[in-house]
DNA sequence: ATATTTTATGAACGCGTGTTCATAAAATAG
DNA sequence: CTATTTTATGAACACGCGTTCATAAAATAT
């Protein structure tokens, strides 16, 4: 029993330092870039090895994802919990999820941009000289609209693009999700998207 | 001249075949997943032809969402242009930008799920005991904010979340582009992303 | 009709990488 | 100390896929 008990922590241990060097390994090359050579390697063991503690690299991948995101949903949780009231839950769920990030950057660098490598198109856009001059015209509205008192001008011009962008972007993800294509049009939403954009959730 | 002309006009419709198949298998199967053959299939070619008309796989990829976007933004543009103050602006632009959506379904599926295949990992929480609960318990919080009138009735509990969580990344997303791991602290955005959440980005 | 140039074809090549497995090393038992 | 079981190793394998290229077909010119 103590013999079992002994081999099983080492065995807890081998797979903690690949769980490291994997979650090292994935931030840093992303998902499809990272080889299971790469992550043998940095965690100082032979390819096969990892294949003693994990079954394929997905279930690596995936179980790791789990456990990070686990562990953050654990402690913001317990963290929410000492607020009474619906509002200072939201603040501290929001704190406290930025807390944990900043102490796990590596992984989190995985979480904001799952496949960074395909993010070159928005990029590549951004570069183009038709992209240039759109990105241009969306500021100047941005300021346009601060000037006329409807936007605040607690967030730069930029900013406010990155922020409608994505809402606008979980709104149109949550519909294909649903498959509301027969239901509802995309187009219907504009109203309730402007007035997230503008207003926020709150009531009124 | 007019034997050119035919030649050329040929070579893009050959062209328009390629990028119409591409369009539909990225859309399917996502950059990694769909292949040259797949493509070339698609578009009744055979495997080489597709290599007469583009330089490599990424260039087909990039074109394909430089041009889509492009033609995005230039009709987005020329509309929000009726528009007198920029309120209005905005309500034609996320409207404009939805009515394209729409019409472009099969490409934009991409656009908003680059690398569907890696969101499995935030799927699997879902699916995950801890994060079930966790769901749960942030939708009883949200249930009790509508309940003290502090989140507006609009929205339903999950896509609160949604959208939470989709403010939150970009600017997580955007702390990471400008490297300001010296500036500033992610916690200390805490505020301002609070006040996004709750109030959008209107004044006051 | 024949020769020449252009375009299309898809089998073959090369490479990267996930995964396995025969072999060696280490741990444990007797 | 020897035998046996467990664990580690990394070369070899398998496979998918981007890309090329010799060959064939089609188009064009003579």
């Amino acid at each position: 029993m103590a013999a079992f008990s002994r081999k099983e922590r080492d065995r807890q241990l081998r797979k903690a330092d690949i769980y490291r060097a994997a979650e090292h390994i994935f931030a840093l090359k992303g998902y499809h870039k990272a080889t299971i050579r790469d992550i043998a390697k940095e965690a100082q063991y032979a390819t096969g090895t990892v294949y003693l503690h994990f079954k394929d690299k997905d279930e690596l991948y995936l179980s790791l994802f789990a456990e990070k995101l686990k562990g953050m949903l654990s402690i913001v949780e317990s963290k929410m919990s000492s607020a009474k009231d619906a509002k200072g839950k939201l603040g501290i769920f929001i704190r406290e999820s930025l807390a944990y990030f900043e102490e796990n950057l590596d992984f989190f660098r995985i979480y904001v941009s799952e496949a960074e490598d395909m993010m070159t198109a928005e990029k590549s856009l951004r570069n183009t000289p038709s992209g240039k001059k759109f990105e241009r015209y969306m500021a100047d509205m941005v300021k346009q609209a601060q000037e006329e008192g409807v936007i605040s001008r607690d967030f730069e011009p930029m900013q406010v693009l990155d922020i409608m962008t994505a809402i606008l972007k979980s709104f149109v993800q949550r519909w294909f999700r649903e498959g509301n294509k027969e239901k509802k049009s995309l187009v219907s939403m504009s109203g309730i998207i402007l007035k997230c954009l503008l207003n926020g959730i709150s009531e009124k």
